[in-house]
DNA sequence: GGATGTGAATGTCTTCACAGCT
DNA sequence: AGCTGTGAAGACATTCACATCC
């Protein structure tokens, strides 16, 4: 298959996000422009996103909606749920594991561990903190594919090489540090402080291009 | 000034981050190619982006590790501290308050809001949560620029509306909706499920891939 | 010698524009 | 008529490669 850039990924995925919104409002069809403006793009982007992965529309017409959704899903591969390994059972984790976002779309967080011995043991947002140490035990052939750090710099990388030994070969990173992983792992950053610093950016040009 | 794009906004970032390290542990010089291994990408593309800014380097030699940082803050805006209001007093809210990546790098949260009247009055990570609708009275004249929204979509694009009427110039959202604003207003979005999306289409591909 | 800075070449993504269905 | 699907064109981003300077 063609290698597909990972900014259309993302719109599909907000793509159907919008579908779901229509699916749930009954409309029956929707057309390209309509999704465009949702999310901020044009009805060319949309259908050119959409044509790699086939032609699902009708001319003249538009795209089914529950169809599209089926096929979003699809090629998102989002018809199947997903155990979802925690690292980290701070704040961050915390909100992450209470947050419906995940759980409606079939992420489900099974496990979390931590290596505060003031954590281990204690439930916590319906799970028990597992000690860090017995991630090889339990996850050894388990299958579990998809894991979060939630945690500080200090360690991320020496439990990610952990984690990869065990199977998991996604990662959704919190901690402010480049991981290194093998090729055939995929990782995604999530660092919020850069976004800010993004926004800093933004700011400033503000201010320069107005004296 | 020629428009930069974000991509290189953001490895500028990282650069900057990467030169702390270097600055802490007190090295003098970096060559574009040490600031490209640690980023994960190429000395050509750390020296084009810093290119667009000007001619930073000793050839020969690399950059001077305090001047670069220093250079990159201030083109990143950094060399100024940011009042930044948080709209949300939930569980996200709270890991991002704190979240010490924020203060380390000027972004100070001084101010929180909800309407959840279960929470307005009570003391929160230091500070006192604020009635929702005090948010006008408070922020007129003041000098806060940036919002970070951590609250669900409902209400979400409401309470945007009256940051922007406030002056706020810069939004942070969390909240899983596309916010509508002015052009002179610039928007962040943080969506986590979407970057487990992008995950899941990955591990769909592998699975495919190996079939 | 060693590393920068940068035009030119290449590669990738987005937009255009229109033929082709319904 | 209306909207999709898609080559072709255009815009944008990355990589190459080398003259330039320390």
């Amino acid at each position: 298959m063609a290698k597909i850039s990972e900014s259309s990924v993302r719109r599909l995925s907000l793509y159907l996000r919008f579908l779901e919104e229509f699916e749930q409002r009954g409309t029956p069809t929707v057309s390209s422009g309509e999704l465009a403006t949702r999310g901020g793009t044009t009805s060319a982007q949309v259908r050119k996103d959409l044509s790699f992965f086939g032609s699902f529309g009708k001319r003249g017409l538009g795209y089914d909606v529950p169809g599209l959704a089926a096929k979003l899903r699809d090629i998102l591969g989002l018809k199947r749920a997903y155990d979802v390994v925690l690292i980290g059972a701070g704040k961050l984790g915390g909100a992450l594991t209470q947050y419906g976002g995940f759980r409606e779309r079939g992420f489900n967080i099974t496990v979390v561990y931590d290596r505060d011995p003031g954590r281990v043991g204690r439930r916590w947002n319906g799970l028990v903190v597992r000690d860090d140490s017995q991630l090889e035990r339990d996850l050894t052939g388990s299958p579990a594919k998809i894991a979060i750090l939630a945690i500080p710099e200090t360690g991320a990388q020496e439990v990610t090489d952990r984690l990869v030994r065990c199977g998991v070969q996604a990662i959704l990173n919190f901690a402010n540090i480049q991981l290194s992983v093998p090729d055939s792992i995929t990782v995604k950053n999530v660092n919020m402080a850069l976004e800010l610093e993004v926004l800093s950016y933004a700011l400033r040009n503000q201010r320069l291009a107005s004296e």
